[in-house]
DNA sequence: AAGAAATATTGATATATAGTAATATAAGAT
DNA sequence: ATCTTATATTACTATATATCAATATTTCTT
């Protein structure tokens, strides 16, 4: 029970689900996640690893990067059935729309940061 | 995405999700629940209407008291899913196991109550 | 080995949630 | 009409969660 808890706690967040969306399109760094959300980083790796520790995303750590695809292992029973039922869903969401759009032009080189 | 949190967060509390397994074997009203939980009655009913609110129950009102049974108007399709899944998972879990089998044994004419 | 960039962790704060006791409401029963 | 029982609502408290700024860590580059 507490797995399931966990994967639906995972997925109650707006935030996390964006996320989890454009992952669907490919896999993504911290940083190019952060682009497009317009959070703070450290928001960024902990909506990450409740996610991870929910058995809904990998971590592929890549030199400095570190990527996140979503979990394909069928680890969990929950976290499966849950990516499996999310590709079907949001798919005419304008946010979802754009967000998707913009992890498609966003790229880690391009990433414009302040000092 | 509003409905799906909703969901998702309903789903979100084991309580509650005992709650759920319940109603799979049939339709019980507050008291009864209460019973089972061993929980506060107000409780139960904050529980009740937050899982009412994500389409996953419906209320039906019988004299004094209000039955709740599993929605089944596909009107949420979130909720709907979740409730197709549901009845795979947890029925080798011993907490639920024994609540659904005191759900069975209990009957509303039955319940002590303190004065 | 010193600096720079990406990510993770910590500490702090604001909001949300779960729980209860007390109270209000609704519907029968006397 | 009054009492009783079932449920809902309110007010409150304790804990959990989302967020950020500041800092630590990791890894590459020079």
């Amino acid at each position: 029970m507490k797995k399931f808890i966990r994967v639906m706690k995972a997925l109650s967040d707006p935030g996390r689900v964006r996320i989890l969306k454009m992952l669907e399109q490919k896999e993504m760094c911290v940083c190019e996640i952060q682009a497009v959300l317009n959070l703070a980083q450290p928001t960024i790796s902990k909506h990450l690893k409740i996610m991870e520790d929910a058995e809904l995303v990998e971590r592929h750590k890549d030199k400095v990067w570190v990527n996140y695809s979503l979990a394909h292992g069928g680890d969990c029973q929950y976290a499966a059935a849950m990516l499996k039922l999310l590709p079907r869903w949001f798919n005419d969401n304008p946010l979802i729309i754009d967000n998707i759009r913009q992890a498609r032009d966003t790229h880690r080189e391009d990433i414009y940061r302040e000092k």
